[in-house]
DNA sequence: TATTGTTATACTCTATAACTATA
DNA sequence: TATAGTTATAGAGTATAACAATA
């Protein structure tokens, strides 16, 4: 008889792939926005489109959600359910807008300041841990060139300056 | 009466962020794998997960699905219609096991070579086009910044080497 | 009894198209 | 007639749990 079976193991990735700036961009930038993701939701509860709406609203307050949409790059429709459920939490506010009765004038309200502030926090404390292994020096250079890749993803017409193109579908 | 009423405009962002390595990385990341679904798409007709999995039995031909599944961090519900994807283009086949007739010894078909090798082009062409704006010299020291990372993070227990962690939930 | 592949079901997320009230 | 917000419906994608064949 033949010994007791295992289960087949998974084969072993010899890592033919000659090193690739896009694939690596691409592999961090999921693995980081996953752990960004876990570490907003751990410390104020959020999701990255929250945030990424709460950050909008700093800049920008007292904007109708079809604005807020457009720049954001979020349909309508889901602009309700996202508003839905930050107005819920406290965080934001409809108020009426002062020029038109249809549309709303959507603000942070004290509570999500203060969210929007933690949840900095714990972003920045990402940030440091994803950076732990560089030094001071590599870090500021990284800095530049990914600067320079994202400016010249910009010119290429790809995106909205400082939002994620993952607040759209994701 | 009042003058022809204009849309809401949109907030425009003051881009008032720190620069963040964890923040370029994530939006990069995103957009750069955008653009590499988009390239195999137009060139092959692939989807990364299938583009994905004949990379890797490439490397590791004859294995079972769940082998397969195991290492792509894909669970054995999905691995039957990503298989039957790829056996329905005639990319791969599912040939009988030597030893467990449970299991398929899935492996590439000749076609499923060609389509690799053409997948393979239209990736090297999205990396030329996302470093045109760097030097030789900056794309090197890129390229060792983010191996540097992925280095950090792979020992921490993040992923599996040469695998993108989009196969598993994308 | 455990494992391989498969299928069925429910659940989440998203897109499309309507609808209301205002302009 | 067009816009702001909302709702309803259907579709894609995923996860969970069951299933038949084989070990």
């Amino acid at each position: 008889m033949t010994p007791p079976r295992q289960p087949h193991r998974p084969p072993v990735r010899t890592g033919g792939i000659p090193p690739s700036v896009a694939f690596l961009l691409s592999q961090l930038g999921f693995e980081v926005g996953k752990e960004m993701g876990r570490a907003l939701e751990d410390a104020v509860g959020l999701e990255p489109r929250q945030f990424g709406l709460l950050r909008l609203l700093a800049d920008a307050e007292g904007h109708s959600q079809r604005a807020l949409g457009e720049t954001l790059r979020i349909p309508p429709n889901r602009m309700v359910t996202l508003v839905d459920a930050l107005e819920r939490k406290g965080l934001i506010e409809r108020r009426t807008h002062p020029e038109d009765r249809r549309a709303y004038a959507v603000s942070l309200t004290a509570a999500g300041s203060a969210a929007l502030e933690t949840a900095f926090k714990a972003a920045f404390a990402v940030e440091a841990e994803i950076c732990a292994p560089l030094s001071a020096e590599e870090r500021t250079q990284l800095l530049g060139l990914l600067t320079k890749l994202a400016q010249a993803q910009l010119e290429r017409g790809g995106g909205v300056p400082g939002v994620h193109p993952g607040m759209s579908t994701a």
